[in-house]
DNA sequence: GAATTCACCGAAATCGTTTTCGGTTGACTC
DNA sequence: GAGTCAACCGAAAACGATTTCGGTGAATTC
């Protein structure tokens, strides 16, 4: 059976080639291609005819010779891992969905690539890129001492963190002032007369962690609160660490009122595990989550959270990787975003002890 | 400045290349390549000796040389609508990490491609393939008439749904038993005692929901309920459909006792408007949702949900692609999965009234 | 009217693989 | 000892675009 039979069989339309084109439209390849990418040494003339048969012909250049030819892939590597597919926290897939729609924008796709074993990321991302692929990577949950930020450095590989690292000075990385958060959610919460906050920290190998842990602290003290480790509880940003956390912390009578959480799934995690104990939010106990997530909304009760626009992080590093692409610093790509504490639901006044 | 310049500024390493590696070893180009890919007509010395010379330099194949090759791309597409991204469920995303790992076990990257107007979807699915820039392509949230299943059918593009349509007789799909799943969960929710069983139905256009539907009705025939369209209320699947559908049927003085939604961010919106309501869940009215994804966990309290696998799904759309890719015949592969119901503490028997 | 310029277009090389089609060897037959 | 057959390897074409470097003819200059 003859490819061609096969191709019918398999009802394949063939494609038309630049070469198919040019001979239709009885001009040169070379020609063709310029008139199509609008060359200014092309008549205007001969650039609508070329068009319109073009058209008529159903062509489209294919990406993979452009590739090749080109150097460059118009594609931007995300690399998830699925170990940690559970702790994907719901604010990662708002922000994947609008990092794809703003890379749309810049006319670039988003390869998405989930690797198993943590051990071969790098592997990954090397071979990601080494394959020409990807013309650059996008990194999450950017941790204190991350070996991939010194790998892509190391080989001038166009990349951005969505958060900062150890030393984030040296390399493009977009971020939340969560650190400022951090310490704005504490005084929003003593301002409602809370005198013991309790913490639910995140993962401590995120960087993104120290730095909301420094906001707690830093937040205790403008509000003149002491620092007391019995009201830290050790999360991972999970639901489940949440829960635990909330459980731990009420039944060691360190006395919170008020629980401030690392994100807001461990903080609906908190708030399950409160109702499941037959304590009130917020009437008995304050929680506040951080991301604003759109679940945040509807949970019940609505959670107040600290928020920060998704899309608009993905806006800032379509545009940012672009520039790195086309040759920027990396340090010319730095960019902090505040977060808006939204109150809702689920935090108030402190009880009367 | 030279590129070569440039690029050693940029610390870029240029990346070997089949000849280099040809040259080194003393053999030609096309002896490192079959070398390489283990054809069975090189002398495992020389497999040996090119492999070692290889890893020595470093050498990565050109994804972009061999496509332009060999024709095809590893890569499969799918395409989000940033329209619907507020609609975007957590299950979706959570399939789409799912998918993006059962495809990195089969060696293929999930290229996401985000179009943020709905006229010009047909047109991403046509550029995205006739480009070259995938192989085939996962659709999500078929409609009832879906001309993109009727456009990618004509021109013989392999892809698989996930959910049927209309007329799926013809091409690769999967897709949940939801209809025997919502049938089931009348069932369960009469065997609590409801006789007023209403339903939050989802988006019409969405061909599942039509599937759904009839489900809702076959349980309450089974049950020796009468349908009654007072106890319907037409959603959208977001969660705000829950709200207000929960909310309007509540006025409408319709009695009813249990709610099921047609997914469980219906259902999270539902609860979350019957709580602000002062209406305790379950001990006076019963929610259910559809999909089990895991916040429904977390909620409070834990949602009483349909549960089926999103990874499961994920790792059986990837062998059905490899297979369409691979020239399978797409009525081969069309899949139903069945969905279990996971009791948790939204549900609960009738009140008396 | 020869020289110069400018606007347009084309031939050939290039990107880095894989495939096709042979071409050497040496061992093995009869 | 010529012929056959494997087992290995190489030269050149192919994939389909873009780039480089010229080349043609007409318009302009002096």
């Amino acid at each position: 059976m003859s490819g061609k039979a096969a191709d019918a069989l398999k009802g394949k339309v063939k494609r038309a080639t630049l070469a198919e084109v040019a001979n239709a439209v009885g001009l040169a390849k070379p020609t063709v291609s310029r008139a199509l990418n609008d060359y200014p040494d092309i008549s205007e003339e001969t650039k609508r005819r070329v068009r319109e048969t073009a058209a008529a012909m159903g062509y489209v250049a294919s990406s993979r010779a452009r590739q090749l030819q080109k150097g460059t892939t118009d594609a931007i590597g995300l690399v998830i891992s699925s170990a940690s597919v559970g702790l994907q926290s719901a604010y990662q897939s708002e922000f994947t969905s609008a990092l794809a729609a703003a890379l749309d924008g810049h006319g670039l796709d988003l390869l998405l690539h989930s690797v198993a074993d943590p051990v071969s990321e790098i592997d990954t991302y090397n071979r990601l890129f080494q394959q020409g692929k990807v013309d650059g990577f996008v990194l999450m949950r950017t941790r204190c001492d991350d070996e991939r930020i010194r790998f892509l450095t190391e080989r001038g590989v166009p990349f951005v963190t969505q958060g900062r690292t150890a030393d984030s000075a040296n390399h493009a990385w977009i971020d939340i002032d969560s650190q400022k958060a951090f310490s704005d959610a504490v005084s929003f919460l003593a301002g409602k007369g809370h005198r013991r906050i309790a913490y639910i920290a995140g993962d401590p190998t995120i960087y993104s962690s120290t730095l909301r842990d420094a906001g707690y602290r830093e937040g205790l003290e403008r509000a003149g609160l002491a620092f007391d480790p019995e009201l830290v509880f050790p999360g991972d940003f999970s639901a489940a660490s949440g829960r635990l956390g909330l459980k731990r912390l009420l039944d060691s009578g360190a006395g919170a009122t008020a629980f401030l959480c690392a994100n807001d799934a461990t903080a609906m995690g908190a708030i399950s595990q409160a109702v499941e104990l037959g304590i009130d939010v917020p009437s008995e106990i304050s929680v506040m989550g951080y991301d604003g997530v759109r679940m945040a909304e509807m949970f019940s009760p609505p959670l107040t959270t600290l928020s920060h626009s998704a899309a608009e992080c993905g806006e800032r590093i379509a545009s940012m990787i672009v520039g790195l692409v086309g040759g920027d610093a990396p340090t010319d790509h730095q960019v902090l975003l505040p977060a808006h504490i939204i109150e809702r639901r689920s935090t108030g006044m402190a009880a009367n002890v």
